[in-house]
DNA sequence: TGTACATCAGTGAACGCGCGTTCACTGATGTAC
DNA sequence: TGTACATCAGTGAACGCGCGTTCACTGATGTAC
């Protein structure tokens, strides 16, 4: 072991059993909740899966029946709390949440959705946590690509139609840009306290909607 | 234990021993780049005292005569890196960074500090792990606040005189908004090498510029 | 310059602990006839 | 409806390991006279 570099071997991360009597599936619900509960109380480097099984009231053997190791527990929590808000955002866009006329429309639409997927991860066990450790955490980078990947397909696939006048990699560059703005905003805003949720949210709102006015600008219209 | 919730406590997180003579600066030294290196390799979860010491090639023992405890560590390193971003920072003010007098030449140079603070990142040992992690762990919460800080502070001393007509409070929120959406946007390009960096910085800064301009219109002129 | 002593720097070896994980098992539920 | 069997769900107890940390110590460096 002297001077050996040893680096992070990848980790199955899939759940094993799909639950199949109503009894496991309890359980499975269970454990998945005990582990939000520990997340939000111990966070995410104290969080062990002896503990869990505890708080679940269940023997650490059951835990390992449904997850392979302990950051299959934490990649379900994030699965959940990812399609949660992609869920949102989907349902947002098909409310029209991007067909606006002028400037304060978009502001006011963009600080609906920003509001709601804040809420979101405030709302569930561990979110914050969850949130914060997207990007810290190698078991939940993949899941946080491929969230963001979702979302910004989703956004595209959109904005191609209303912006048919921007070339697609300008467009594309645009929404990467913006939506991580607005999701690092989200996370500023859920980690202190002391800030004006409300003003901060719209705010970012606002930058990103002048940005994408000027990007409207920037090319010559058909 | 059963079912006790066990918080975090606060952990000293001081440097122990100054270190006096020159052997000991050198043994200091070595052991925080080999931490940085460590870092690197197997990142912030792997990393142990143990680890450290042998890859310092001293003793676990002589690790925590300077260190109290391995958070100390990682704290050590964070405001090594902090400190550098902030000085880079520093420098572009007082070589004018700010004093722009149109939206391009705005853009350019927020260019040249985006893209320099990315580097320092970059180039610092762990410095991704680092910066990843300063919101993700409660360790480093404390160097990332004190940092982010004192950047606002700084550019709300020189931006009050050149926006005299915005609202204080309006003018920190922007600053606070852009500072974070700029240093996101820096986590973004150093994660995915799939991206073109310095177009998503640039691209970054002109968001932010436009913004700023849209903020000096928004209030009366004197 | 040399010697005696005080302080500083670092070692070697181990500690207890809680971690992730597994094994052989028992009990619960479902299924066929 | 009852019984025999197969599969599913969960248990209890322990495992080996590496973690963070400490102790009593030796050797290196500095200081006073």
């Amino acid at each position: 072991m002297k001077g050996v570099t040893r680096r992070a071997a990848p980790v199955d991360v899939e759940t094993k059993a799909q639950p199949a009597q109503r009894r496991s599936r309890e359980t499975y619900d269970r454990i998945l909740t005990a582990a939000g509960e520990l997340l939000e109380e111990v966070g995410m480097e104290r969080i062990s899966t002896n503990m869990v099984a505890e708080r679940a009231g269940v023997s650490p053997a059951a835990l390992y029946r449904y997850f392979p190791n302990k950051y299959a527990l934490v990649v379900a929590l994030a699965e959940l709390l990812a399609s949660m808000s992609n869920a949102a955002i989907v349902e947002w866009i098909k409310a029209g949440g991007l067909e606006t006329r002028n400037l304060d429309e978009a502001v006011a639409k963009n600080f609906e959705i920003q509001k709601r997927a804040t809420e979101i991860i405030r709302a569930f066990p561990g979110g914050p946590w969850i949130a914060r450790s997207m990007r810290a955490l190698p078991a939940l980078r993949d899941v946080a690509n491929r969230s963001r990947r979702d979302v910004v397909d989703q956004l595209f696939a959109i904005q191609r139609g209303r912006y048919p006048h921007v070339p697609a990699d300008e467009l594309r560059t645009a929404i990467r840009l913006s939506t991580d703005a607005l999701a690092s905003n989200s996370l500023m805003v859920l980690e202190d306290p002391d800030l004006d949720a409300d003003a901060m949210l719209r705010e970012g709102c606002l930058m990103v909607a002048i940005y994408y006015e000027h990007l409207d600008a920037r090319y010559p219209r058909p």
